[in-house]
DNA sequence: GAGGTCTTCCGCCGCACGGTGGAGGGACTT
DNA sequence: AAGTCCCTCCACCGTGCGGCGGAAGACCTC
């Protein structure tokens, strides 16, 4: 059922875990024109297997232990302008998928993904294209019309999702409260909520902020 | 390496995503003292293939598309209060963990478990014992002393963490606002925080509340 | 040097939030 | 019948929060 114009499509797949790795090889073994040649656990290691083996694309969770995946990502995609690079990841957060794009990646999934989903994505990359669910794209396109907060907002925005009160965090950026309370109200328009609590939520579910 | 008494300890893997019950299939493979004997899909699904070829642990899914998992737990529990089962959950929030417990599963593990933890749990749950990750005690600790929220005060939180304000929240319930400050106060109280940004993200940490 | 963004800080204002104390009624167990 | 818990509502009060306008220095790019 090969739409492919290569013969086979040589994989490299970068995950922590090994369940999840062999669960993809498991899952690709059944397509005969998709093949495993290398497994990675780590950041580096993705990078160091890319250039021994130059696969045809690249699975990489972009949360592990040893090294990150968006600076192997990087790191892959300055090697290789045309590398194809799929990001994993166990969350949705629409925060990740862009840095994970914006990195050189030119698919996203999340590891609920069912077999179908993760083989067409690696056909639909491996030949050029791009993949990136829907339901995310939907997502993704919530943040397009917003701005950008700035490094300090940013930081202000952090320590709101540990529950800081403007008092608190003033004391703990050491400036006044009146400047937290600037920061706090740009970050609040630009993110399009009304109070902080929202803006917490905001910052949580969309992978802005970990949760503390 | 075995230590159990049986020969083997047959295994029923209830998950609805194929790459994790290959994941895990592929994992116990190496043990000799393992073998999983039935799969499910679903929460029904599980429980008929339980009655069919009861196995000596079920690994259970909380979160599946058909049949939920705690009621699986459940009715697993009722038919066999002796049944050796280990709850499966991507998210580690206490509320899913206390629940599972509670339902009637001795041990829980996170789907980012390495295989270590896997098959430690497998054999020790199988053997009649628990199995709680450390980390994760420590975070069920947390709560053991704590207050539980009455149904009106687990639902107005649900709708401060929706980022509803108290006049909103009267007008959602349509009830008065005076009642609405009086259940926000009663509830920050018994979760032990300061205002409701922090209500919030304890909701969600601990999934009480669902990310909206 | 002009324009832009970011950061810092001020005062003022209105309202939402959270705490306190009190009170009545419904549903439950003992 | 008494006790307990929950839900409901009131009034009052202090403070935290968020918006407004204004301003000044730092650091960019053009």
């Amino acid at each position: 059922m090969s739409t492919s114009s290569s013969t086979s499509i040589r994989l490299l797949v970068a995950d922590d875990h090994f369940l999840f790795r062999t669960g993809v090889v498991n899952a690709v073994e059944m397509e005969d024109d998709i093949e495993v040649i290398a497994e990675a656990a780590g950041g580096n290691e993705a990078v160091e297997q890319y250039q021994q083996h130059q696969p045809n694309l690249t699975l990489m969770d972009l949360r592990m232990e040893h090294g990150d995946g968006f600076e192997a990502i990087k790191s892959i995609h300055a090697i290789d302008e045309k590398a194809a690079i799929i990001a994993l990841t166990t969350y949705d957060g629409s925060e990740d998928i862009q840095r994970a794009l914006k990195a050189g990646a030119r698919g996203y999934l999340t590891k609920e993904a069912t077999t179908e989903e993760l083989v067409d994505a690696i056909r639909k990359v491996s030949e050029g294209g791009f993949y990136v669910p829907s339901a995310i794209r939907t997502r993704l396109a919530a943040r397009e019309g917003r701005e950008t907060l700035s490094r300090r907002e940013h930081e202000i925005l952090t320590l709101i999702v540990r529950g800081r009160s403007n008092k608190e965090i003033a004391s703990d950026l050491e400036i006044a409260e009146t400047t937290v309370k600037v920061h706090v109200s740009n970050a609040l328009r630009k993110l399009g909520v009304m109070d902080r609590t929202q803006a917490a939520i905001l910052a949580v579910r969309e992978g802005m902020v970990a949760v503390p």
